[in-house]
RNA sequence: GCGUGAGUGGCGAAAUGGCAGACGCGCUGGCUUCAGGUGCCAGUGCCCGCAAGGGCGUGCGGGUUCAAGUCCCGCCUCACGCACCA
């Protein structure tokens, strides 16, 4: 078989493995696993059973793992989108065969602002055109093979999970946030029903909170009204309305949440500016889970850049507020993370929103510095103007000119409490009202912003740590001039003094050790038709009202237009009008919802994209279950802590979850959240959906302008060392660059593409070839051929091209090759754990050729080696299984175990060298002394030259790889 | 500026502190072919050399070590994320 081949041309050749059989091959198979219920994977209970109608085998771990689900979007796939596909289906194939019960399927997030886009283009029903978007993408990635459980797939819009989206916003609309509970592992803090709460203060166990509007402070829960005690209550919902800054688009027509906007105050879609409006909006309550969200990271299996994106996004901050008395009037509040430099705060500064502006003293103080004024009249005057300008400042404005230092004195002066120092309140926009209490002590001698702004208005600088030269100093030391009758931090390092200082306020009732965080709870309504609508309605009193379970889904009215009401993007007036307050008959209802038939309105507002994604993991497990989220059985069995072959003590959650790093703080955030009010809760066992993280890296690719900056087809051109930058599309030289693959670019290539050409096992040889799963890099089609090539080659070490008979003998392998399979074995399992798929693919690429070099190929070998190669090209290694005479198919074969014999060699190179180069080689036994090749080394004729008669001062031997002779 | 990660042939990339460049593409030569954008065989880091052989080589500069792509220190560059967060 190895011969030189002959004469025939390739198309004449009836059983080369070419595009055109691989397609036959592949599309039998596809069939076949179908018919079979190959992908069947069986719960321990309940309805989903294997093909044969048995539950799960006890005996088998679970295994569960999670591509992040396509968004199925009518511009159709290009072959970087089966990347993470390929490489789960290569996972979920390499643990079924080493005998998990691997659960696997795909879904759609199928709500959308595209879809919208699209039907408001055509006027088609977005669900029409989202469903028929789904069956093309279907189709496209079934021809990949992969793995997934039929029945376990859906969608985010249709009418069976969005009641269960609903049901959840229902159970967090019902609950509040107990920071003194005890959860069940054992941490403080956590979820309860809001009936427990109406419970509580009915019981009078606990008292009725202050500062709820039109609640009398100490109150009593029976002498409030029947509004006043739902205000209490709604006050304390983990989901619930409040008149907030909320993110408003005027350009989309609808808010945003702050992740969602972009640091230059843009809308991440669409890109059109976004105002600050106050509106009443639904939020969420995420802030009450900063904590945990931050403290179980450290739990969890993620790549250390999401997690620190997401520690950075909650942003928490421990320090001290302070309270400083401001002459003739009131209190002001700053938060600091260095209160150990109070001594050194020579002024102070709030944001230009901050409410202490709202009254300022009608005169400039005596003595007021000229620069401090802005050249105006009075504080009033001056204020008033610099709001205007902060107001009308963009971020990207401000952030052009960071190191220059605007604002202007207000007038007001706050006595520093350790000095009794008269401090000057500046306004200036480098202080942010959405951070800690919108206003800070300035410390110029300890922070390089305070230098900057005392440095412009020529304000004193007072450093409290030791240290030499100008500017600010942020470094350790001792601490230097603080001291006052009372309290003395000289001399103390950084953390003492701040504990000290903390002590001191705390104990004087001016300041307590405090933690703030960047998180803002998070705005959950959208003014938009294609979403999830709100399960709840409004009584006269205008309340929300939650609907019964019986009433839901809430499925979308129709209406006569889709879109929301758009403004011009910079109208900043405008206010969000929703499409679905459209269609009367549907906002207007008459429901009995226990005291009668009465008259309410619906909630117009649909909920944000994520909703769907928040909770998908969970529906893969049981979509049969009518009455309960998730089976518990279930949950616990494939989620639950310590499942499967998860380590001791992890908190559970799906074993892998692949997908792209862009959802770092969007996604994988609000899906923490509402998985860990559901285990709050007692819905899920697991505090954290996702075990293991892992983010695979883009396929990106090149493409090419002409003269005119107009993009080429890339797939047209061709080097040209005469072009300047070598390459040329039709004679004329191009400019390349790299980036996305995209329509525009003119440089898609599409999975169909490669179906046509090689064939489905080849691309997914090929994509899982490329490079480690975590990295970026260009596809290149002309480097396809050689993944074919393998899978040619392995087909010709199996079948004879020409009249298709096997070629395998069943005389035993010889003990080179036992050495070179086993080895091989023990590479790639080693590898696949490690999900490093190409580095398998090598080995696996290594044995091949090395079969293709015997005469006749050893029927035990091909078919370990074919094993081998089904996870990654599955159909190629059914149809040569089923060709080596297996009837079964290799879906639940054992991958094949290393035998530690051949693991050994029989010879192994000794390197020889001299000062750590290499000068000679010697075959060894592996068994041979240290002596002896010592003895060895010397002897040998390179080592010898390359000594060049030096005495030898030292011999390093590690037996039976290595020696390296040291000369003097 | 802060955080995370990465810099290795013409290209994608391999390398428990122990032979740098596995495997693949491309390229060169050969075989097969009416033909080849097929298949097969061989070679291929750079420099000197007919060869044998030698020199150089993992972003830059130091260091540790018998031995460094790998460990330590200091830089540079790139990618991604965040960014006046008190």
């Amino acid at each position: 078989m190895n011969d030189v081949q002959t004469s025939t041309p390739a198309d004449e050749i009836p059983f080369r493995y070419t595009a055109g059989l691989a397609a036959q091959i592949e599309q039998r198979w596809q069939d076949e696993w179908d018919r079979r219920g190959t992908f069947f994977t069986p719960n321990p209970s309940g309805p989903l059973t294997d093909a044969e109608g048995r539950h799960a085998d006890p005996a088998k771990p679970s295994y569960f793992v999670m591509d992040m689900f396509p968004y199925p979007s009518g511009a159709g796939l290009h072959v970087g989108h089966p990347l993470g596909y390929i490489a789960t289906d290569v996972v979920g194939r390499f643990r079924r065969m080493c005998g998990d019960n691997v659960l696997h399927a795909l879904a759609f997030d199928a709500f959308g602002l595209p879809a919208e886009q699209h039907a408001i283009a055509t006027g088609q029903h977005p669900r029409a055109n989202t469903e028929a978007n789904i069956a093309i993408m279907q189709r496209q990635l079934r021809r990949l093979g992969l793995a997934h459980d039929p029945r376990r797939s859906f969608a985010t819009i249709d009418d069976s999970y969005v009641r269960w989206t609903q049901w959840i916003f229902l159970q967090v609309f019902n609950a509040w946030y107990d920071e003194a509970a005890v959860r069940p592992d054992g941490g403080v803090g956590r979820a309860r029903p809001i009936a427990e709460l109406e419970a509580e203060l009915a019981a009078g166990t606990r008292p009725v909170p202050a500062g709820v509007d039109g609640v009398p402070a100490g109150a009593a829960w029976a002498d409030l009204d029947r509004v006043a005690r739902r205000r209490v209550l709604d006050a304390h919902r983990l989901a619930y309305l409040a008149d907030t800054p909320v993110n408003w688009a005027p350009g989309l027509g609808t808010v945003l949440a702050n992740e969602e906007v972009t640091a230059d105050g843009r809308s991440e879609r669409g890109n059109v500016p976004v105002f600050k409006r106050n509106l009443r909006q639904w939020n969420m309550r995420i802030t009450a889970y900063a904590d945990r969200l931050t403290d179980d990271l450290d739990g969890i299996d993620w790549p250390e850049k999401v997690r620190s994106m997401q520690r950075h996004w909650i942003g928490r901050s421990t320090g001290a507020t302070v309270r400083f008395d401001v002459v003739g009037g009131e209190l002001l509040e700053v938060f600091t993370t260095r209160p150990d430099t109070l001594f050194g705060a020579t002024f102070m500064v709030v944001a230009p929103e901050h409410p202490l502006l709202d009254e300022v003293p009608a005169a400039w103080p005596d003595g007021t510095h000229e620069a401090w004024t802005g050249g105006h009249e009075s504080p009033a005057a001056a204020v008033a103007d610099y709001r205007r300008y902060a107001a009308g400042r963009t971020a990207v404005e401000r952030q052009a000119d960071a190191g220059r230092k605007t604002g202007v004195f207000t007038g007001h002066l706050a006595v520093n409490p350790v000095t009794g120092t008269p401090l000057p309140v500046f306004t200036a926009d480098y202080v942010l009202m959405g951070y800690g209490t919108g206003a800070i002590m300035a410390v110029p001698g300890g922070d390089e912003r305070d230098y900057d702004f005392a440095t412009t208005f020529e304000l004193p600088v007072v450093y409290t740590v030791d240290g030499e030269g100008d500017g600010a100093r942020t470094g350790d030391g001792a601490i230097i001039n603080s001291a006052n009758e009372g309290l003395d931090l000289n001399g103390l390092d950084v953390p003492a003094a701040k504990a000290a200082m903390i002590a001191w306020l705390a104990a004087r009732g001016v300041g307590e050790e405090t933690t703030t965080y960047r998180l803002r709870d998070w705005l959950f309504s959208r003014q938009r038709y294609w979403g999830e609508p709100f399960p709840v309605v409004y009584d006269e009193d205008d309340q929300p009202i939650a609907l019964p379970d019986s009433a839901l889904p809430v499925t979308l009215p129709e209406v006569p237009d889709f879109s929301p009401r758009t403004y011009a993007p910079d109208d900043a007036d405008s206010s969000p009008e929703a499409p679905l307050g459209r269609n009367d008959d549907w906002v207007h209802v008459t429901l009995d919802l226990g005291d009668g038939p009465r008259q309410y309105r619906r909630d117009t507002n649909t909920m944000p994209n994520w909703a769907g994604s928040c909770w998908y993991h969970l529906r893969y497990l049981d979509q049969v279950s009518p009455d309960v989220l998730v089976d518990p059985a279930l949950d616990r069995y494939w989620l639950g802590p310590g499942h499967g072959s998860q380590p001791a003590g992890s908190v559970g959650g799906v074993d892998l979850y692949v997908g792209g790093v862009e959802h770092a703080v969007l996604h994988l955030l609000y899906s923490r959240f509402w998985h860990k009010v559901l285990y709050d809760l007692g819905y899920v066992s697991s505090s954290e959906p996702f075990h293991k993280l892992f983010n695979q890296g883009y396929i990106q690719a090149y493409a090419y302008t002409d003269d005119r900056g107009v993009y080429v087809p890339a797939d047209e051109v061709e080097e040209d060392a005469a072009a300047p930058e070598g390459y040329a599309w039709h004679g004329e030289a191009v400019h390349r660059e790299y980036g996305k693959m995209g329509k525009s670019l003119k440089n898609v290539v599409t999975p169909d593409d490669m179906y046509t050409a090689y064939g489905a096992d080849t691309l997914r040889v090929y994509e899982m070839s490329m490079g480690p799963l975590d990295l970026s890099r260009p596809w290149d089609t002309r480097s396809v051929v050689g993944s074919q090539r393998f899978l040619q080659r392995l087909w010709r070490n199996v079948v004879d091209e020409r009249t298709g008979e096997l070629v395998v003998v069943d005389d035993a392998p010889d003990e080179a090759t036992l050495r070179v399979l086993h080895a091989t074995i023990a590479g790639v399992r080693a590898d696949m754990e490690a999900m490093r798929e190409n580095t398998a693919i090598a080995k696996l690429i290594v044995l091949n050729n090395h079969l293709t070099t015997l005469d006749r190929v050893p029927r035990a070998v091909v078919e370990a080696l074919v094993l081998m190669v089904a996870p990654i090209a599955p159909h190629i290694a059914e149809e040569l299984w089923s060709r080596l005479g297996h009837e079964r198919s290799l879906i639940d074969a054992p991958f094949p175990v290393a035998d530690e014999r051949y693991l050994v060699a029989e010879t192994v190179t000794c390197v020889l060298q001299v000062a750590g180069k290499v000068r000679g080689r010697a075959e060894v036994d592996p068994q041979t002394g240290a002596q002896e090749l010592e003895a060895l080394a010397l002897a040998d004729p390179g080592v010898q030259r390359a000594l060049a008669g030096r005495e030898v001062r030292k011999v390093i031997v590690r037996a039976p790889h290595l020696v390296n002779v040291v000369p003097a």
